[in-house]
DNA sequence: GATGAATGAGATTTCATTCAT
DNA sequence: AATGAATGAAATCTCATTCAT
């Protein structure tokens, strides 16, 4: 099972729950699961997200039906359609990658970026192809980069004052950075399980500020605005 | 249409007539086309490119018949599955890689790796999607990378050897940075068509010599064997 | 309904639950289908051998399922491939035989044989052109042999004691005349519906002893050995 | 090339050319074909028949085509349809069958008629599945039987008087016992190339005179009328 | 007249979703 | 509430026949 959906109870609201922007929306009370029901909900998850990672998005909700030891009828009295399942593993995603977020951000060395490309490598390795496959098919893809981005900009400062970052890079180029990282990790995974990691050292070399003789030290193309990286998707399949 | 499918004439021994390595296939000689099979072929193909890159690679083969404006028999005819047809644009587009390839490898001042990132770049925005799409689900990929690869050490050696890229980094790096910039142009180019440039930029700056005071100078993992990187495959789906 | 579709419950595994040689295979149990499910199943059958009897096997599985009132992913639910649907078909007719085959053996008369033939010719009377056509295109056909010729020995040697066929007459003689038989079935039973009993009496006279003055009296051309007669095939199409 | 297409010059009025029954049809005079074009036509038989026997109807038209070394175009210029095809391979066997016929009735000693059942079975075994085959999808074979026929009273009744066949066999019984020989040489041949042969012998023993103490010595089913026989036809697939 | 490419209806099979048990 | 059978639209692929060259 992975980390990511061991212990957590995780109603059907979890996008709306988001610990960091939208505590108001505790208020929307969903009625508990009954136990069993509950359990049904977390094998559903657990199985969908191994299926997902080793079939790809293609699978049969049939055969996660079956990988969780439920029927169709319980996969789809949990989640409306094939996409809702989907969406609702991007979400859990994303708690962990706000975790990541959050606790790199009470990094007060300005290490807090480097860590969080560091960490989300390692949760993206060890479910690969997770992330980017369930992002390029949920709209709860655009969503998470808009709860996700929220701590971006701090820990960039953070790194760009202690001189660890070189100061023109944006928080769009961080984004662009991660979505590197994950395409690296998702191709290279199975063929070597640690590549993914030399390719962070090379990326944060480049982040790196430069000094007066090297070369090509301007950055010349202008980064994506906020707005543009907001429409950023993974490819539709 | 595509500038990769444009002027040329593509028996379907492309792969097999690769310039490169094998000039002796040439015996095998295809009788060409009749003029109307040819152009069928070519419609198809152009259509196959258009329709795959807007749909993706589920799109169904009617719509690229359809578009193509000939019937589904004509489509079988001239590619027996759907997975030939994939096979053969990106044999097409390895052509062109290979033809960037040999462009840059011609000079001689040590630029020419950063030319290959740069040329690959703008093919590949030229029909975002494409690449990755086609490489993950053809086994011609494998060979694309075969093909390709041979020309990254002479252009990163001499790179390497005018002092424009560190010597610690590899072939097998290379390699990774073109599978990151392919990601980043599928994801980005759609909402800002040239964000990517700005990637490459930032990939090369981390590909550059580093000076003694530049932070985490030293590459601490271990670069992907080449073995390695033959194994590597964009995600199944 | 065909009367050998009429009364049993046959799970899928009817042709490994042979009741004369794997009394033991009784011991995988398929879960008994769900009440709605066996009946669809059997309609299919019926609806199957009805159309294949009338249309030949070229008829589309889906005026199979027309005809049995499903859909087609019912059909496919319950048969994995047009095949496997075929194949059931003979393991039922099978069945029959082999119950046939029994009642035969319980004669002490020397007359079994003689009642196998005319009563595997009702069977097949009664479905014409299932046997024959089925046969050609299943596998399960070779397998149907092998049960099946396990009686003809029996009956032969009992009715060559009591005198009543000629002792040079072998099984696979008798094999042969099965064949013929079924062929004869097939061709004449629209145009003639007893036609056939006329051609069993016939054939059965060809099987007499002969009296010392008839004409021809010794068979010049060896039998098929049973390892020939196992590689007998209806003809592919 | 199949003894059977061998010499003759066939144009497509080979039916109404009938020599036995309806010389007058002679008078309708097809212009002869241009010396290629009748060159075509020989191929297209002789692979047509290659093709069926080793494949089966359902082999397609272009393989036909492919074998004939002639285009598709050229072979729907000769036979209007596959059906057609069919129908002229029908027509053509047929031809062959006339003439054992009247070399069988040119025997003036009463062994014509088994004459005749062998010989027509060696022509079959020489091509083994076509003559049933080709009969079952065409209209031809109708008209087969009625061109056949005429010969069969006519050595039947020669036989009966030689006392070589029993006086209660009638034209009808003739019939069926070819049909069931056909059966049995596309059944066993390829596993037994001349198990065909005892099929006959036992068949002929079946049709000898009986002697009184003969077991079941009376035939007690009426044979086909010669009304029925006609309506006979071979399975549709 | 010959060629072989194009056609398009139809075959088998899959799968997200619904619904009877 | 849970089950898993049923659904049927759509996908890939075939092939008898037509038609442009």
């Amino acid at each position: 099972m992975p980390s990511w959906l061991s212990s957590r109870q995780v109603p059907s609201s979890a996008m709306n729950r988001s610990d960091v922007t939208t505590p108001a929306a505790a208020l929307v009370v969903d009625r508990p699961l009954r136990r069993d029901a509950a359990q049904n909900r977390e094998r559903l998850l657990t199985a969908a997200s191994q299926v997902f990672a080793e079939r790809g998005l293609d699978a049969g909700v049939e055969e996660v039906a079956r990988a969780a030891g439920v029927g169709m009828g319980t996969l789809y009295r949990r989640f409306p359609s094939k996409q809702a399942l989907i969406d609702e593993l991007v979400g859990l995603m994303l708690q962990d990658f706000l975790d990541i977020a959050r606790t790199a951000s009470a990094r007060t060395d300005g290490t807090g970026l480097e860590n969080l490309l560091v960490h989300t490598g390692q949760l993206q390795a060890a479910h690969p192809g997770c992330l980017r496959r369930l992002w390029a098919q949920s709209d709860a893809g655009r969503e998470a980069i808009e709860h996700f981005r929220g701590h971006i900009p701090i820990l960039l400062r953070s790194a760009q004052e202690h001189g660890r970052i070189r100061p023109d890079v944006t928080t769009s180029d961080i984004l662009m950075m991660l979505w590197s990282i994950s395409a690296i990790i998702d191709t290279t995974t199975a063929a070597a399980p640690n590549a993914w990691r030399r390719h962070v050292e090379l990326v944060i070399a480049g982040l790196r500020p430069v000094t007066p003789d090297h070369l090509a030290a301007e950055l010349t193309e202008r980064p994506l605005t906020m707005a543009q990286a907001l429409k950023v998707t993974a490819p539709s399949r």
